[in-house]
DNA sequence: TAATTTTTGACTTTGTTTGACTTTGACTTT
DNA sequence: AAAGTCAAAGTCAAACAAAGTCAAAAATTA
């Protein structure tokens, strides 16, 4: 509603940003006055939207001839724990060990308390109850999975 | 009952609520000041009127542009909404109805964009490979229903 | 009257906008 | 080479704009 400018500069420069597939490199100064916005806006949208936090990495430099390149980036921090879990998974895994793996996740806060519940609602024994016992445990590492997998990206 | 201010507020609330599809943006201050009331008023209808327990989500952010967003998802609703999905479903599902169901979810502000991208992970026909193609469909809506059953009380 | 609910406003916290001032780098002049 | 110039980008703090908190006072209800 109330779209302050920050969130307007900011959606532009995602825009400019999906449009380069995740890399960008842009001026300061021309792109404050085509918006119209003072200088120092930008680098606010910057450090708040654009930060390390939320997988930007931002280079710059001055003096004539100046750039900010923002390049997007799957945080490595997350994505360590997510391989480490996806490891620890397997080809097979028992109820009990996948239940650990999520509360792991969800400890790491990668996870909220309420995906925690949905996911583990489908590695139970009863959601899988209809697939052959033998291949149980299989079916429910390849769920975890690719649970884990969706994490990369959401 | 003699009409208390706060009910009055509610009731105003409720009719942009309902006017707006349930879901709404309002000004804190804004608000106050064509009512007539002080700002903090509004924080006591909100939170006494519209909280979690009356089925509704809040969110608001501070500052220049901020905003009060309220949500309506009763529970009458969301339920009827969950049990109407679990009746889609049924005893077996393919893939692209199963995405359907979700999305349906999304569209009625039960789940959020993260969780369909999680729910649907494991529902795709890749994540049940390892089951039997026979038992697949109704593998996945055995995994749809757990789901489903855990959004219950989430 | 005791308990609960509502009303109010002073104070706090969070988020945004602006502009004056500083730093850096490339290029030009001495 | 050293100094000077100019074109960037960076920093920081003040002003502004919202929403949140909390507790005392007032009003209602049991």
């Amino acid at each position: 509603m109330g779209n302050p400018m920050t969130d307007q500069i900011a959606k532009i420069i995602e825009q400019m940003l999906s449009e380069n597939g995740g890399e960008l490199e842009l001026q300061r100064n021309k792109l404050a006055s085509t918006i119209g916005c003072v200088p120092s806006q930008i680098n606010y949208v910057i450090t708040s939207r654009f930060n390390a936090d939320r997988g930007y990495i931002v280079e710059s430099r001055r003096g004539g001839g100046g750039y900010v390149r923002i390049t997007k980036v799957s945080f490595d921090n997350k994505s360590a724990i997510l391989m480490h879990a996806m490891a620890a998974v397997g080809s097979e895994i028992n109820m009990l060990s996948a239940r650990g793996i999520l509360i792991s996740l969800y400890d790491a806060s990668i996870i909220s308390e309420r995906e925690l519940k949905i996911m583990y609602s489908a590695i139970t024994d009863n959601a899988l109850a209809e697939c052959d016992p033998s291949k149980r445990d299989k079916m429910r590492a390849d769920i975890l999975k690719s649970f884990i997998l969706a994490l990369r990206n959401a």
